[in-house]
DNA sequence: ATGGCCTTTATCAAAGGA
């Protein structure tokens, strides 16, 4: 079973790449992020000729999440319960018998920002969402845009990031408690080349010069840490016309099916 | 050096992203 997750940064912009990128790499699930579509405007139809299905939970202009598959999802949830949110930044289904979260964790702007108290404060939230998770699922991965640089091998400059949004300790400390309550990153459970990352700006030639920051994560419950095979970045789609910032993220489990 | 680039929108300037 291939799960995978990618913020596209507008799915209207990014449609084809999609397409493509499902006809060659056939995940079982792909998690996007930063869809910028209202449901109404969705393209099902199109996603559906590439042979998936897809759940959505969108807005207007900022934000919105989908999960696209092979096989129907069930069980569908589309917040975080007990969090009062208007910004659509959370799906979550089942699949084979896989509880699969999909999140895209507020970027917080600036440390000093009252964006970063909603990011610490949804964070926290998250925690408690997912213990509860964790509890009646031990098949559970959660995936996403964290918005969150984990480690100091995960940016590129981690002096230069000291203390900055998507670096800073309390943010680190969230997703560290994160893992604590039984997840995995699955990337490190594999030997990986150094200085990957899954996001550059899209300024200053970043790409090119490899300043990036690793930001999207695909996390396993122990269960299924047992049976990942693999996770990897597929960087091959940052450098195409018109490219997200993110580049996808796709992790492999040994299954049944 | 406080910019740089990309996307969206009640557009031709500003906000948000990271």
């Amino acid at each position: 079973m291939k799960i995978a997750t990618w913020n596209v940064n507008s799915l209207k912009v990014r449609l084809s790449q999609v397409l493509d990128w499902l006809a060659v790499n056939q995940p079982d699930v792909l998690c996007l992020q930063e869809t910028k579509l209202q449901d109404e405007n969705f393209p099902i139809a199109e996603i559906a000729a590439a042979g998936y299905q897809t759940i959505c939970t969108g807005q207007r202009t900022y934000n919105g999440v989908a999960l696209l598959s092979k096989q129907a999802g069930a069980e569908i949830v589309a917040a975080i319960p007990g969090l009062d949110d208007p910004q659509k930044r959370v799906l979550s289904a089942i699949y084979d018998d896989v509880r699969i979260i999909c999140i895209y964790v507020p970027n917080g702007q600036s440390v000093d920002s009252e964006k970063y108290q909603y990011k610490l404060k949804w964070l926290a939230a998250l925690n408690g969402w997912l213990r509860d998770m964790l509890n009646k699922h031990r098949k559970l991965v959660v995936l996403g845009d964290f918005n969150i640089a984990p480690e100091e091998r995960d940016v590129h400059d981690p002096a230069l990031w000291e203390g900055q949004v998507l670096f800073s300790l309390p943010e680190r400390e969230a997703f560290r408690e994160i893992l604590g309550l039984g997840l995995r990153d699955s990337f490190r459970l594999f030997d990986q080349p150094e200085k990957s990352y899954t996001w550059w700006d899209y300024r200053m030639m970043a790409f090119r010069r490899n300043r990036g920051l690793r930001i999207d994560h695909i996390l396993v419950s122990h269960e299924l840490a047992k049976i990942c095979t693999a996770c990897i970045i597929d960087k091959a789609t940052r450098k195409l016309e018109r490219p997200s910032d993110h580049a996808p993220v796709m992790m492999e489990l040994r299954t049944g099916c």
